[in-house]
DNA sequence: CGGTACATTGAAGGGGCTCAATCCACGTGG
DNA sequence: CCACGTGGATTGAGCCCCTTCAATGTACCG
């Protein structure tokens, strides 16, 4: 019942603010025009990759950092005997190819799960940020920030917390994350992964997420028909999940003031 | 047997060389003189935090990182019902507070597990590194990247691997990383954790680490007396592990001409 | 209309957990 | 000097959550 077929709509941040990591990034403060022209140029210039192509490859050696601009994509691990982890997932507005971007070769793929629009930023164009627009050079930071903070909550999830609280923490997650980019509203969305994806980032097989769907919808948390998520109790949900709401929403820019 | 009591010896890197960080980095590229004056003079002002006590406080706000000198920390969550996921452990010349320095409030906390000398590092400061030494900034980069990196493999852990898979890659891990600075052996090295800590790190029952650790040592592929963990056969613990060696070791200072 | 991709459901088995006891080394205070 | 407390390692028994395997359902597509 969930993403029968993959794409029926594309994953495209609300238009009426023209770049995602804009949009994103003006929720943690307001921005000069000055900074959301600098921001827009970096979004610019684009890239389409094809559902199911890879953005980037295992072992090669990158000098650019991507922001995706449309579309979602996933880093992963894949085990010799065939096991698969999802690292991350990857929304418009987020910045692909940390930390490959710093390593010899790649270390992990990233592969584009529908099509996606893509801004290349060299990384030497990044760190002339540093240099004049320190606030934005700490926007980046946080950007890397949030990133490991979910990361960390990743870590718990697939660590200690149980099939259920699992999936009910990565529903909670996703909500929260989509709104931010304007692809979700107070309480539901659209899932955009496949519940074979969900498996492999939440390191459970296909059957028990699909039983774990189950419960939470016998237990009227959550309703899923036609791949459209509706959180109905947050409260409930974010207790069964021990979720805090705070770990992707708290991020600041610094005062102008506070340059170096 | 293992870490039976936690510090006879201390966690200190080797004092040949000044400082672990500075020993680290170099690994990654000559350093300039000026590059290792910089480095050492970052790492000078020290602060001593004793065993058990809170280094980073969830909640509190922080706008200074840390280097840690010597000794031991992790960075934790603690679920209601008592649950605990380490999320990593900071050894001598790892960063310590990101992201909690660019969070409103900390995420969480961090705890010294031995007496722990530390480095505070206004992140001010920090950028302020990205002005003058883009080599330096970029290696604290690299820095973050390596971080990242160890974050995706210990998802891949407790996502994918079996008990004994992620037992077996912890080893390893442990052994790279001590090695980097000076702490281990070409395949040996003193535990630092307990089992108890080894369990929380990867997801995993005190008593089932205790049993995978024995299965290791009937296999011959460790020894482990008296806190001292030997790698009797590193290739077969590597392909046992699925451990790539490189993830932790090919990270390149740029070169000079690669200023922005 | 067969093929593909995904969701769904059931049955059986196992890996790792819980609970509980025991052991051991060490430090402390009487 | 010994009794005791404490922190940690070790081991066993039983059980349960989740996996594996397998089958079925279903929408969509060329």
């Amino acid at each position: 019942m969930i993403g029968a077929d993959m794409p029926p709509r594309p994953m495209i941040a609300d238009p009426r603010v023209a770049r995602p990591l804009t949009r994103k990034l003006s929720r943690c403060g307001a921005l000069t025009p000055d900074e959301i022209a600098i921001l827009d140029d970096l979004q610019s210039a684009t890239r389409v990759i094809r559902r199911n192509r890879e953005i980037i490859t295992e072992g090669r050696k990158y000098d650019t950092l991507f922001i995706l601009i449309e579309g979602v994509s996933i880093r992963c691990r894949i085990l010799h005997d065939g096991r698969r982890q999802i690292l991350n997932i990857a929304f418009p507005g987020d910045f692909i190819g940390f930390p490959s971007a710093f390593s010899e070769r790649a270390l992990y793929s990233i592969t584009a799960l529908s099509d996606c629009v893509l801004a290349p930023v060299p990384f030497s164009r990044l760190l002339g940020l540093f240099d004049r627009q320190p606030r934005l050079a700490a926007a980046v930071f946080w950007s890397f920030a949030c990133e490991a903070a979910m990361y960390a909550e990743h870590l718990i999830d697939v660590g200690r917390r149980s099939a259920l609280e699992r999936v009910a923490h990565f529903l909670l997650e996703l909500l929260t994350r989509l709104q931010v980019i304007g692809l979700a509203d107070e309480c539901s969305f659209r899932m955009p992964l496949t519940q074979e994806l969900i498996a492999d980032a939440l390191g459970l097989s296909v059957p028990h997420v699909n039983r774990t769907l189950r419960q939470l919808r016998d237990d009227e948390l959550v309703s899923i028909e036609e791949h459209i998520v509706i959180i109905k109790d947050v409260e409930a949900l974010s207790a069964l999940a021990d979720f805090q709401h705070s770990y992707l929403d708290q991020f600041r820019l610094p005062d102008l003031t506070a340059a170096h």
